[in-house]
DNA sequence: CTGTTAGCGCGTTCAC
DNA sequence: GTGAACGCGCTAACAG
């Protein structure tokens, strides 16, 4: 069913059903009423890739996230989905998988939709790939990075300070006493990168000993057992700062189980103030990265560089701790 | 940037560029690579709306979630758009909202989009709006409703059934002694009815005393209030059954603040075998509703259905308990 | 093997 | 106020 039907029932043309189709003004209220009639009998629906063809014009917005199954980033998809659809922008969200070349594929698949703007959110997605694909199929809309950076003219990024929240982490556990703090990270990510620095130039400073564990797993098995190895490495630890909650949760069921008081023997502290922290027990103290800040800065630069092509912004906002039960 | 800027480039037709895009046979190798090349060049893409104008064909399925932060529900998506992306599927996940106004307009969306197919997450779809939404906008395409059901010959479903499991439940807990079970449940969706009327037949068949207590909230903090008040109405309480795990996750944490031994005094089990009931401490017994498995089922469905418009299926997989160490 | 023509569903002039 | 004609970017059918 086209427009073409619905004018053929109406008894007009199709640039008349086109018109109320759109509010026009300077239609008869009759012609108005009827062709409206016609439509809704039939469930006339407009296609949108018609319309967006003529009108260059998708009113799309593409999300882009490596695994839609992470809370945390999810959670900043909803909240520019929401934004979005408030103003008329149908957001489409997509899972872009773990590996570079994946995610540079989703840019150009994003690019032969032709979004309105992309949306890039994790800081996985700052690799050589996607900065490429993105310089060749999406050098002429909008992107907005949150969480990351890349250095091309027009791509805006909002990011939190992860340098700075860690050491402010450290710095705390210090002035309570702590002398031997441990740092459990997991991905090789830019932003695990930016806290272990953080972490680095805090120990540094202080003259405390360096003790940096890898997780192997992005889950609570992963967070147990690296703090595992880190105590059989350093029994000597009073304080562990986890780079992502759910590797707090874990150890602390560990630290738990092998007899050890939290925060007493040995303070945690995660990252991320996710929902994990709040319902772990004991309920974990962390790096509140401000998520939903970003998510309205992301929103607001997004907004402004659909409407004005030039529009490129840099925000920073600065993590702060939130403490629970295990500090 | 389109196919006969390409084309005068190259000094071909547009038809010719059209068909080296398209890896139809039948071309010089020579014209091919020498479009290929101007096509690399321009960093040229495809407009995928004009495309789907004339192929009548979008390559994309649309997938609806009412609460796209809803672990449960984006983990199915999740592996249903993984499957889909395979298969050269384009899927575009939306949040669909709470309302069931909202939840119809996002039909209509993604009607108006031309979406190959529709999958629905979610049983709180199964409403009046969502089914006439459906019969009006997309009676022409295939629908697959996971977690629910409509009367519409066009739309397929694949449930767990809830029911049985939440009697599984019960009749694990009767055979170990416990006599009396409450159950805790969260929102009134059809999902939840199902699981209460489990509850209910189960209760009824042994004689036992009919605890129903509902959450104000679907989090951790509801599920402890929600433990909170059951106990102060019904204290010689022996074992709770809580429609979400997450709920379950809030209530060990209270009863345990309270002085009460898990499973001892009260058996816990949670539904959906999450990760909340993973790592929750103790860690949480739960009913299965196999999400990997209805996911595996909806996709094919989907795939059948994508292929042959008339392909409808219904099918219904059955939970089973997970007992960890709160049973 | 390649070019020409027509048409997908819609919005937009420009006449009337 | 309304309609005819054209074009958005692409593919298909038909020639050649």
């Amino acid at each position: 069913m086209t427009i073409y039907d619905i004018a053929k029932e109406a008894g007009v043309s199709a640039s008349t059903v086109s018109r109320v189709l759109n509010n026009r003004p300077g239609i008869n209220k009759e012609t108005r009423d009827k062709v409206l009639q016609i439509i809704d009998e039939n469930n006339f629906s407009v296609s949108e890739a018609a319309r967006g063809l003529v009108n260059k014009n998708t009113n799309m917005v593409g999300i882009l996230v490596s695994d839609i199954r992470n809370q945390h980033h999810i959670e900043g998809a909803y909240m520019i989905s929401q934004h979005l659809i408030e103003h008329g922008y149908c957001s489409i969200l997509m899972n872009a998988g773990e590996s570079n070349e994946s995610k540079a594929q989703y840019v150009k698949i994003l690019a032969s939709r032709r979004v309105n703007a992309l949306v890039l959110i994790g800081s996985t997605f700052q690799c050589a790939e996607v900065e490429n694909a993105i310089a060749m199929f999406m050098s002429k809309i909008p992107v907005i990075f949150q969480n990351g950076y890349f250095d091309l003219p027009h791509v805006s990024s909002v990011v939190a300070d992860e340098l700075f929240g860690t050491m402010e982490a450290v710095s705390y556990l210090y002035s309570h006493g702590r002398r031997k703090i441990a740092f459990i990270n997991n991905n090789d990510t830019p932003s695990n990168n930016k806290k272990i620095k953080g972490y680095k130039i805090a120990i540094e400073e202080r003259n405390l000993p360096e003790y940096i564990i890898p997780s192997c797993a992005d889950s609570a098995e992963g967070g147990a057992e690296a703090t595992e190895r880190l105590l059989a490495e350093h029994p000597d630890t009073d304080a562990i700062i986890y780079s992502v909650d759910i590797l707090g949760v874990g150890g602390s069921r560990y630290l738990l189980d092998i007899g050890k008081k939290i925060p007493g023997d040995i303070a945690l502290i995660g990252t991320d103030n996710s929902p994990y922290s709040k319902i772990s027990n004991p309920r974990l103290s962390t790096i509140d990265n401000k998520l939903g800040e970003l998510s309205k800065n992301c929103y607001e630069i997004l907004m402004k560089a659909i409407k004005d092509r030039n529009y490129v912004e840099h925000k920073v906002v600065l993590p702060s701790l939130v403490l629970r039960e295990t500090t």
